[in-house]
DNA sequence: AGGATGAATATTGTATACAATTAAGTTCAG
DNA sequence: CTGAACTTAATTGTATACAATATTCATCCT
């Protein structure tokens, strides 16, 4: 197991909520889970830092990001000044091909509710709108918005005002039909709407955080 | 020294170009040279790696970052997608403080570029940029337009075409003026075709690298 | 009881030793 | 002389030992 895959496979579980935001990261325990010695846990805890997803402490270890409320604020003002663009300029590049990622992308997620598997479904959901970016041919701006939807996952775990019902993909399905008809306009108002919405079904004051055992939130 | 002071001494070295891109940054050089272990260079290389300031490769150590042409456009491409928007919400929030400071910025540079400190000029002509983005109100956007100065600071290392020259600040100064005068649009526009001629003065063909020093260039 | 004080423990920070890998140099066949 | 195969040196990757710091817990005084 090398940094990079550990990094890879902590990011995953955050972003599933197998461990809640908050959650102490002991250097030792994570090498014993992961029978690597702690230089490796070092580096990829000192990456999953530079992505936001853990807080590191000097001299206090590292935990689990806990985004603020005015973090969550920030995350969604950002992406509602960049991504309705993205969706605009992608709306007149789009390609047949693309569509059909993205119909992939609402059908996998809405088979991933169906299976009750709700981390899967978050990712998915998320992908969507990193696809967008990219499909404006945007590289680095796709890779921008990457670190915004995985933000974003974090303050959803946080703050989502209602855990049992998912994100109705009822946007995504208006945001791809706007994409596929190059309805540029159309496309940059349904995704500041959506993510507006978003924003707004935050509840910024609820503030829970269950601590989970490590050993059994990570594999095995 | 610490693993973030070490990072920050190398970015400046790499942002005031004393170390040119594609220089080789061997860990026990610098180890020597900073009389620090390893163990905090390779931290603060890992850090540099992140910013997308160096580039490492497996076994093979790291070097200061070599953007290709592709980079190059990549990275004027996201700028001219998110600035001119930043620069116009500027204007509506401008405060005369905010004005001030712009203001500075330009008189520093000039005095800068009178005192022939071509890197402390280019140092602070960024900084403008960056300024413009927190006016905005927008902390995360700000931040990303930082990493975007920065990169973009590595690529006129590479490819500005005329080297004796300064970028001349008039651009900079009808800026102020569009944002002192809160007009909007004239601010975005004025960004826009900023950034487009930046970029348009860059050649992508020429990869100058030379290998200097790397003890006469950082400090002693 | 409640809080301050200080030892004991737990945890992170740093340096260093050794292993693994790559790069450089040397020899030798053709 | 060229270049393949091998040996040696240089360099990076990983584990571990020890130092520095933080946390916990027992003790004592008011």
């Amino acid at each position: 197991m090398t940094a990079a895959s550990l990094a890879q496979d902590l990011s995953a579980a955050i972003h599933a909520h197998r461990i809640a935001p908050g959650t102490k990261l002991r250097e030792d325990e994570l090498s014993d889970i992961y029978s690597v010695s702690r230089t490796i846990v070092r580096s990829a805890l000192q990456a999953l830092a530079h992505q936001k997803l853990v807080d590191i402490q000097r001299n206090r270890g590292a935990s689990v990001a806990s985004p603020t409320p005015r973090d969550a604020h920030d995350v969604f003002e950002a992406r509602i000044m960049i991504e309705p663009q993205m969706a605009q300029a992608a709306a007149q590049k789009a390609m047949p091909d693309d569509i059909a990622i993205l119909r992939q992308h609402i059908a996998d997620e809405h088979a991933a509710v169906l299976a009750g598997d709700r981390g899967q479904a978050l990712a998915l959901s998320g992908q969507f709108h990193v696809e967008i970016a990219r499909m404006a041919d945007q590289s680095i701006i796709a890779e921008f918005v990457r670190s915004l939807v995985e933000r974003s996952s974090l303050i959803i775990a946080l703050y989502w005002r209602k855990p049992s019902t998912l994100c109705e993909s009822d946007a995504h399905h208006a945001l791809l039909a706007a994409l596929a008809s190059h309805d540029g306009p159309a496309t940059h108002k349904l995704m500041t709407q959506h993510l507006t919405d978003l924003h707004s079904s935050l509840d910024l004051h609820m503030q829970v955080s269950e601590i989970v055992n490590l050993k059994d939130a990570l594999r095995r």
